[in-house]
DNA sequence: CGGTACGTTGAGTCATATCAACCATAGTGG
DNA sequence: CCACTATGGTTGATATGACTCAACGTACCG
């Protein structure tokens, strides 16, 4: 994790481009240049904690981040993750309030750290601005809401097809099918909700039914629609 | 569900002390007061349904309306539930896409219907009613958040034991220290996310230990902190 | 070379869902 | 007024999904 003075302009980042930053005026996005602290960070490192004080949010421009909560004992529930063109931790500015998730690093990632000041600020000067903010605000919500009707109601076979959908369409795959996104077993376990052994079980469980091929953290979908079937999509 | 011609003026209303509305201009008070439509709903009614596109948000004035998804197989699954002083719909207004909760009257309401319009004119030029909206919507995503992370890692003991100190903490108990919400043993399981017989076996078990009395639908919490202790909070 | 983290498999247990029967209550229509 | 029906609540028996525990394999890393 170290400062890397080479990037000071965002002419080829993805603040030029995103909804959210799109419609700023130079002089702001000259104000956001001047302000911003880039750094890379390794597979792992954590970027902000349940419970800090932010100072700032981030903008991903490359990388994958994980975006969890700790419930009561010490199991880590994901809630999203956040990829290139993503900001995270503009919550917890906006309301003013501790962060209520941690983030960590699990694909290289290089971050822009932006000001508190400056967002608060974007948020009253420029309406643009604020109502792009809170359209990413309430998609996430939306998101968060859907979420909670299926973990409530569906079987852990269910939601692991979903997941593994919903990643796929996230995420995408490379070349040879696979998806880009790779996690331990563990992992898919705290999204899905549910223990590491259950993940592994009906993994094979798909792979032996022809829907995945696995080969240790590559996993490559072979028949989505049989997953969305399953997934009762 | 008729129009009532006799509230015109929101002096008495919420919206007068309601964070989000207390800053605004004695003119744009003026201005929702002049388009905003009153409507009585009884127990049962529908205010908007998931899919329906919204011509406006609803300032919940009186009673008490629960917000729910609809999962695969037609079960409901309550998200939040909407108070007096609440805004419901404006979600759909502001990321201009449709319902994705049905929202219905559990205990006779008053509702006033704002158009959006005047909630997207709100955002643009008042920047205090911006941020304290976005402040809104932040809060309503960590609760969602934590509860995502509940739903997924507590049993259904220890979640029916959150439910109630949450009911109790968000709607307080009468005089005799019973629940002011009422709700059906279906609308708990709702909830919780759970059969509704389970909620019958718990509540039962609850009160066996001593924690809750039942009568019906009255339910009164003796051991606040005997339920939180099961809950682990 | 041992250590650590991850992955896998099997066996046993328990929480919770499901199914079925039954009771209580209130509203409805003839 | 009574039978009728719908809705909600309760209880018991049974089935099973998913967790836990435990052992072991595998791979990478200093």
């Amino acid at each position: 994790m170290h400062n890397n003075p080479f990037d000071l302009s965002c002419d080829s980042c993805t603040i030029r481009t995103h909804p959210l930053f799109r419609h700023l005026e130079e002089q702001e996005l000259q104000e956001i240049m001047l302000n911003k602290i880039t750094e890379t960070y390794k597979r792992g490192s954590i970027v902000y904690q349940e419970g800090n004080r932010m100072k700032g949010f981030c903008c991903v421009q490359s990388g994958i981040i994980k975006i969890y909560q700790t419930g009561f004992d010490g199991k880590e529930q994901i809630i999203r993750f956040a990829k290139p063109g993503d900001i995270i931790g503009y919550r917890s500015v906006v309301s003013n309030e501790p962060a209520c998730t941690t983030t960590e690093v699990i694909e290289e990632a290089i971050l822009c750290h932006i000001p508190a000041e400056i967002l608060l600020n974007l948020v009253k000067t420029n309406s643009n601005f604020a109502v792009e903010l809170m359209k990413l605000t309430c998609k996430e919500l939306g998101e968060a809401n859907s979420y909670i009707t299926d973990i409530a109601q569906k079987t852990v076979k269910e939601r692991l097809a979903e997941i593994l959908i919903h990643l796929d369409d996230e995420f995408g795959e490379d070349l040879q099918g696979v998806l880009k996104i790779s996690l331990t077993r563990e992992e898919l376990s705290n999204i899905v909700g549910t223990a590491t052994e259950s993940i592994i079980r009906l993994l094979s469980e798909f792979k032996s039914l022809g829907y995945i091929e696995i080969n240790g953290r590559k996993i490559k979908i072979l028949d989505k629609p049989g997953l969305k079937y399953i997934a009762n999509i």
